[in-house]
RNA sequence: GACCCUUUCAUCUAGUGGCCAAGGAUGCUACGUUUUCAUCGUAGUCACAGAGGUUCAAAUCCUCUAGGGGUCGCCA
């Protein structure tokens, strides 16, 4: 049998990581078997749909590459199914109807949470044939079993056992004839032929509930993977506040989607030692049985690390492409492949890169002044007015890194100094800072006007 | 409060009774490479939640305790 697997997210805020890291398992269980993976919105709260957020969830699904089969089902277009399903149940006396009104049903919670019970509902109309009261509408419930045991075997937790009277007879349609998400995600997920259903373990309360209704409809039961929750660097729950929670804030701040993908799937899951993932990789590796039963904490320095190993072995054009939404254009440059091989190395994320890039190829407008002090003092000034000199007067063609090293050994050669001499006033005039890129690689981006024009600029504030 | 899940370095994790005086990775600290920073390389740092059992042998099996998380909606 093939396997089907999905994502199914509600319209009601962006995509989140937890929600992607979910998503990602079960894509990945699906392109492993070369099984569906589909997508699915649960917009069954009409009430709290968000155009704006099932767009952004799309977005995002684009960005990191995910892609799904067939056609998105919308399950607020699927009223009319869920509703034949309700009214099949309610003659076949499985589902009934309750005329209790919210108030009543507040005050029975109240109730049982003074005499420390686990709220629920009494199963006051169930058996119910007298006159319903007046001017009430009433809701649908489902028939749950009232005594035994309800087991699944979960593929990440094991065997789940909940007894029967945890599970009460819950609402399946509300008073306005909605019906109501654990209904219509055990039929949509029956109906769509899953065969592995991966999601968050803040769902395996709801498991019994569907597998009322798996029951009740006589559909199969899936496999079921509940994952556990991702926390924050504090081992809390990931709210907010904790920073980035968005997966396109990941895009704004500059990582690459392989990156994030390649952070996710280790959150929870590995293989051996392997902590560098493709995405190929991760197709051929994953399997959902070797998902961990415990929460993992979100660590940011390991997906900087990623990130950076990642921008590391991107090609430079396609970083090029990349860098354009953080400000530079270099994709038209003639020294594009010097200008990335020279900062590459040093960007953890794109933003990173860009700066990077904009210290060469802008002159700098001041000079950091602690680096200043130490770089232009002593004979600083009489180095570097000879090395202009020496550039304007060398004989061989200066293109390569390499040849502006040759006039920088020559200097050092001729003034009997040391690197560092000449090093770091160089540096200092041509970035303005005490660290960098190599100075043969940056001279040679710029050019030998450019770079005589920065010393020049240097050398005239030195008194 | 009730019910359910969970517990190996600071963090992600390997580990399915002997190969574990617990391995890898990130982080951190050194050192080396580099004119600098970064990269890279080498080394160091750091953990089986606790207590009882079972066994010749337990991180691994059982019990209890403690910590963490989740759920208890006419939300999803």
């Amino acid at each position: 049998m093939s396997v089907v697997t999905r994502f199914a997210p509600s319209p009601t805020g962006y995509l989140h990581i937890g929600g992607l890291r979910t998503a990602l398992f079960s894509w990945l269980t699906a392109r492993h078997n070369d099984g569906k993976f589909l997508l699915r919105i649960e917009d069954t709260d009409l009430s709290r749909n968000s155009e704006a957020a099932l767009e952004a969830i799309i977005k995002a699904f684009d960005w990191v590459g995910l892609n799904y089969d067939g056609d998105v089902v919308y399950q607020s277009k699927r009223f009319d199914l869920y509703k034949q399903y309700i009214d099949q149940l309610l003659e076949e006396g499985k589902a009934y109807k309750c005329y209790m009104t919210k108030e009543e049903l507040d005050a029975l919670r109240e109730e049982q949470m003074a005499k420390k019970e686990r709220p629920r509902y009494d199963g006051r109309y169930r058996d119910f044939t007298g006159i319903p009261p007046e001017g009430v509408d009433p809701v649908i419930r489902i028939k749950a079993p009232q005594e035994g045991t309800i087991s699944f075997v979960d593929g990440v937790k094991g065997e789940i056992n909940i007894a029967a009277t945890e599970v009460d007879d819950f609402i399946i349609a509300r008073a306005d004839g909605t019906p109501t998400y654990n209904f219509v995600v055990a039929i949509d997920d029956a109906l769509m032929g899953l065969t592995d259903v991966i999601r968050g373990d803040d769902h395996l309360y709801n498991t019994p509930k569907q597998i009322v209704v798996y029951h009740a409809l006589g559909f199969k039961i899936p496999k079921f993977y509940h994952v556990a929750m991702i926390n924050n660097e504090q081992g809390k729950k990931l709210s907010k506040r904790d920073g980035a929670t968005d997966v396109m804030e990941y895009k704004a701040q500059g990582f690459l989607p392989e990156a994030l993908l390649n952070f996710l799937v280790r959150l929870g899951w590995s293989h051996g030692d392997q902590e560098i993932f493709s995405l190929e990789e991760m197709i051929a590796l994953f399997d959902p049985k070797d998902i961990n039963k415990s929460a993992s904490s979100y660590n940011l320095d390991k997906l900087l690390w990623l990130n950076a190993h990642y921008i590391k072995n991107t090609p430079n054009e396609k970083l090029a492409e990349l860098l354009k939404e953080f400000g530079v254009d270099i994709a038209e440059h003639d020294k594009l492949e010097m200008l990335l091989d020279a900062t590459k190395e040093r960007g953890k994320t794109l933003v990173e890169l860009a700066e990077q890039i904009k210290l060469i190829l802008n002159a700098p407008t001041e000079y950091d002044p602690k680096a200043a002090k130490k770089a232009f003092k002593g004979n600083a000034k009489e180095i570097l007015t000879d090395f202009i000199a020496m550039l304007q007067t060398w004989e061989k063609p200066l293109h390569l890194p390499s040849d502006y090293h040759e006039v920088l050994e020559a200097i050092v050669a001729e003034k009997e100094i040391g690197f560092g001499k000449i090093g770091q006033p160089l540096r200092v005039s041509l970035l303005g800072s005490m660290t960098g890129s190599g100075l043969d690689e940056i001279m040679a981006i710029i050019g030998v006007d450019e770079t005589i024009e920065r010393i020049e600029r240097a050398v005239a504030t030195i008194a």
